[in-house]
RNA sequence: GCGCCCGUAGCUCAAUCGGAUAGAGUAUCUGACUACGAAUCAGGGGGUUGGAGGUUCGAAUCCUCCCGGGCGCGCCA
């Protein structure tokens, strides 16, 4: 419904200068980009432009000029609006009268779990690339933020039209597997009483005794006696089996499912990074210098050039990621997105710089690159190290905090924002905890359904209400923020942004307490009382729908 | 040293392509529960947007320099 009203507005605008200028009052070769938007201050209208200020540069006028002229020429059969004003350097500012509004619920009624959805991507295969953690451990808060960002985006993505694929790169080949698989071993001969040492480099973590008391339990001693590649790969092959288990195990607790779980290695196997490194060869991108070979990394704009091949014949990490790209933009998707920690962005160009190489665009790839999280606890500082052991898991995380609160937080906070997470505020059952703000009017809105039901209430049809009954400025205000939700998911989608839902669940929260405390909605008046159940209904939707994009839970009672 | 991100109210953060008087939450102060859930609402105070220049009708936003914090800069991933 915005987007209609917003879309006459501006066509509009644009008949009102092109009759100024058929007129001689003004002149201009064409119309710039102006906006219409919802401006800051409420007393500045429902929407307002900038188009006059814009022009004045092309026209050769002061801006409230061309806003006079705005005005005049602005044809009077707008069905929305009731009045323009021109305001501070030459803004134009609408009132609209409210008649649209009452058919914002109504539609809400109607489309129920799919109000707000847009067809913004018009089906464009789109990946989402998220969390993609070594399986050689747990999973910590920093993953945790990438599972809560990356989910929500793909929720928007969908929600806004975009045929969308998760999926998690296992990083289950190179170096850090071998090393992994070093530990793996040490733990083992430890436990069967041998007096090995750690190695210095190796994964200290109490998780990794714990695969290999799994695995002892399995096997015993049998792969004391036999050969360190035989006893290697058999502890590999157990261990990251059951990580990955462990990972989606957890994963799925926070409420998110992939739709592809992508092997690293599989990209050794099927040959595709061998592949891979010979087309850039064949287009000259590569060269061989000290035994190892190359990739041009300086012809794309990159500050060095990188090994792709190491000089004992095996390939880097870079090579493998190229060839997952490249498989990736095989695979169809016009829009490629990953969510790297701030640890990553360093690779960022040169990914995009390989993207190029094999001749795609670009731009089509899209790296949201995420601040890191600082921990909280007692008003301190929790230093987290992997090496120590000393961190919060995401387990612990969804055990201690819930799902739905520490969803919440990584998502109230923009990617590109370092984050602190309070522990403490995110347990808190009060009223300083802000999921529970929005929670909470979610559950209000349940109690009055329910007990409208329990006097044999139900929420009426629509078609036999009148709405229009609906005028207190808090149910005016509710409506409106109702109406603007499927511009806040398109909004949101483009940008990549799900910390614009968590903030727009809480305003139409803040929005719905206001409206409860000043009307009553089980009441005398039977017309009045139909009109906000179904306001309430339609909130309580809206709710709904809000808090499904950001993985949140919606509950009838707390 | 070079590159990227960040610096906004006591604290945690917004401000969508450069727009109007920089907004929320929290903390603090004042007021509201004898009908739908007070985990709520209404209101007050709180700012040189790290600093200095510049660009223009207009800058938290863009440019230059400086200060402070984080993260990178490997034949690791």
């Amino acid at each position: 419904m915005v987007a209609e009203v917003l879309g006459s507005i501006k066509e509009n605008l644009k008949t009102a200068l092109i009759s100024a200028k058929a007129e001689g009052k003004i002149d201009f070769v064409s119309i710039p980009e102006f906006v219409v938007e919802v401006p800051r201050e409420k007393q500045h209208g429902d929407f307002a432009t900038n188009a006059a200020m814009l022009l004045t540069k092309e026209a050769k006028l002061p801006p409230r000029e061309i806003a006079k002229l705005i005005v005049q020429f602005f044809p009077a059969d707008n069905q929305y609006v009731a009045s323009l004003d021109i305001a501070g350097p030459g803004f134009i500012n609408f009132k609209l009268n409210n008649s649209w509004l009452y058919q914002v619920v109504p539609e809400i009624i109607s489309k129920r779990e799919n109000y707000g959805t847009i067809n913004l991507g018009k089906g464009m295969k789109v990946q989402v690339e998220f969390v993609s953690a070594n399986p050689t451990g747990l999973l910590h808060m920093g993953n945790a933020r990438g599972a809560a960002l990356g989910d929500s985006i793909a929720n928007l993505l969908k929600a806004a039209g975009y045929d969308v694929e998760k999926e998690f790169y296992i990083n289950d080949a190179g170096n850090q597997i071998e090393n992994f698989a070093k530990s793996l071993e040490a733990r083992y001969l430890q436990l069967l009483g041998q007096d090995v040492p750690f190695p210095d480099e190796g994964y200290h973590g109490e998780d990794v005794i714990d695969t290999v008391k799994l695995f002892t339990d399995q096997f015993g001693d049998k792969y004391l006696n036999v050969d360190v590649e035989l006893r290697r790969e058999m502890l590999i092959k157990y261990a990251l089996d059951e990580k990955l288990n462990a990972i989606k195990n957890v994963l799925k607790n926070f409420g998110i499912e992939y739709d592809v779980w992508f092997s690293e290695q599989s990209l050794h196997d099927s040959g595709a990074i061998q592949e891979t490194i010979e087309t850039l060869d064949e287009r000259g991108y590569l060269y061989e210098q000290e035994g190892a070979l190359w990739f041009k990394g300086t012809e794309f704009g990159e500050e060095k050039d990188e090994v792709v091949v190491r000089s004992n014949g095996v390939p880097t990490y870079f090579a493998a990621d190229m060839a997952y790209h490249r498989n990736k933009f095989k695979r169809g998707f016009k829009w490629v997105i990953n969510l790297w920690g701030a640890d990553h962005h360093g690779h960022v160009s040169r990914m995009k710089g390989a993207v190029k190489a094999f001749g795609y665009d670009p731009d089509q790839l899209e790296v949201v690159i995420m601040q890191m999280v600082r921990l909280f606890q007692g008003g301190e500082v929790v230093r987290m190290s992997k090496r120590t052991g000393t961190y919060i898991t995401l387990s612990e995380l969804t055990e201690e905090v819930g799902k739905d609160a520490a969803r919440y937080f990584f998502v109230m906070r923009s990617a590109d924002s370092h984050l602190d997470f309070d522990m403490d505020l995110a347990k808190s059952q009060s009223q300083e905890n802000p999921v529970y703000y929005v929670q909470y009017a979610h559950a209000r809105i349940s109690s009055i359904l329910r007990q409208a039901a329990e006097a044999g209430l139900e929420v009426p049809s629509v078609e036999h209400v009148d709405l229009t009954l609906l005028n207190k400025p808090e149910e005016i205000e509710l409506i409106r923020k109702l109406a603007d939700l499927p511009e806040v998911i398109g909004g949101a989608a483009q940008a990549l942004e799900p910390s614009r839902m968590a903030r727009y669940a809480h305003e139409l929260a803040s929005q719905f307490h206001s409206f409860y405390t000043v009307c009553r909605v089980l009441g005398d008046e039977k017309s009045i009382t139909e009109a906000r159940l179904i306001l309430v209904s339609a909130t309580q939707t809206v709710l709904q729908n809000v808090l499904r994009l950001i993985g949140v839970n919606a509950p009838e009672r707390m």
